[in-house]
DNA sequence: GCGGCCGACTAACATTGGTTATTTGAGCCC
DNA sequence: GGGCTCAAATAACCAATGTTAGTCGGCCGC
């Protein structure tokens, strides 16, 4: 069980998209379980396993990775706060991926089962709930594209989105900050780039005095010039609040 | 409206998942509205469009795909005949890209009025049109990993998942061959790779006889030994049948 | 307070893949 | 049947990025 307010950041990212009324917030809030916590460098779920529940991240940022057999690891996605981490588990079931915490977390869990029968009861919390995949799918897509970008535009363009997606929950501080704990290996392996060529991108971002990198804080100087060096449009978010 | 056997290869996808009721195909069916074809190298929809009907493609090739506005362009899926290309605009409502005919294609339309009524009366059946779209998730995620492999072993890749996925719907010939109209190209625009390079790696691939590919015919010669130089692991395209 | 580890950073070099330009051959239109 | 156009193929050259092999500084545990 968990009060309106724990669920606050999901329920504004849902918000962002379309009317969510205090019923439906009920109904979900009814669907969770417990709270874990997970240290950073641990993971939420791995390759292989078969979650019977589904992860809403509070508090924390985590990324879906994948490893490979040399040791590399490929990251495909990053996630913060609000982000329902692994709901696509309640239909795909076995893991294909896992997902790693990068700073601690602390996570709300959702039966699989309540979910499910969610999906039973409530249509249009479940059409949101697909809808979240579906922009998750919509940041693959875009990631995509980004492989025809340079090194530097394509660290401009993932900042960029952190940058407005950490904005829809509230999460950029005053001064245009907002928390990053991401290594530059890390980076790399999100970006498909080596961490020294990550290393060369940033001093060279740096020298163009978009946004400052220090302690794991990001913190964006001339957002205008930065969207435009990162060529970011960020409608494949679908910020667009209408009956879905 | 439509027949069972118009959609049947659609069926054929959903059950590799789970089980399908006679009731549930009659109410997909009813949500069909006309058939529409498209020519090689129009397109289905357009990045910008607010569509009011999904499209299933019944036969052709499509692309998924965004043009930048240097002229390049990104192909970020290729969909084979069975796939239900848009059924995110459903929810997203605005297309974030567009999707084109690699060659004719002939598409079935469901309004999306009778998609969402679908949602408020099946519940399961919903969940399969959701599993549909998180699967095209996972491949897009399967894409964002393959970054980090050399030319020649993505593009093994790219041969192995549409061996697989056409497998899936009865589409490879008894000589192990299906039909792929890609232009090196557009190869290359999915991958990534500029279509000099696709050539030189083709090349290369050509001599360790694990296909060939002539007149738009890709014929796999030696199925285990092109999935070990691919990496090659079928487990992204969730091919299990279990209750979802 | 010291040793060890990790992340940032640097340098030199290797290589993959991109660019531009040209050729060839197949289909197609009139 | 001649001249299109388009895809495949090839060559020469070039830029971006990877690899290897470090140094340096801060933080943590003992």
């Amino acid at each position: 069980m968990a009060d309106e307010t724990i669920l606050a950041t999901f329920f504004r990212k849902l918000e962002v998209r379309d009317v969510v009324t205090a019923a439906e917030k009920v109904a979900l809030i009814a669907c969770a379980s417990d709270m874990v916590s997970v240290p950073a460098g641990g993971d939420l779920v791995r390759e292989g396993d078969r979650p019977d529940t589904s992860m809403l991240v509070l508090d924390g940022f985590s990324s879906r990775y994948r490893d490979a057999p040399d040791g590399s690891r490929q990251i495909t996605a990053i996630h913060v706060p609000g982000d329902f981490v692994d709901l696509h588990s309640l239909l795909l079931r076995e893991m294909d991926h896992s997902v790693g915490a990068l700073s601690a977390c602390s996570v709300m869990r959702f039966p699989h089962a309540r979910l499910r029968s969610l999906t039973e009861t409530h249509p249009h919390l479940t059409r949101l709930l697909w809808l979240m995949t579906l922009i998750d799918a919509s940041i693959h897509r875009e990631w995509l594209s980004a492989a025809a970008r340079t090194a530097p535009e394509q660290i401009a363009h993932l900042i960029c989105e952190l940058y407005v997606r950490l904005g829809i929950t509230g999460l950029i501080a005053p001064d245009q900050s907002f928390t990053l704990p991401l290594t530059q290996t890390a980076l790399g392996e999100a970006l498909g780039l080596s961490a020294v060529h990550v290393n060369r991108s940033l001093q060279q971002l740096r020298s163009e005095d978009l946004f400052t990198w220090q302690n794991q804080t990001v913190r964006i100087l001339d957002w205008e010039s930065l969207k435009r060096r990162a060529s970011f449009d960020d409608r494949y978010l679908h910020l667009v609040r209408e009956p879905r």
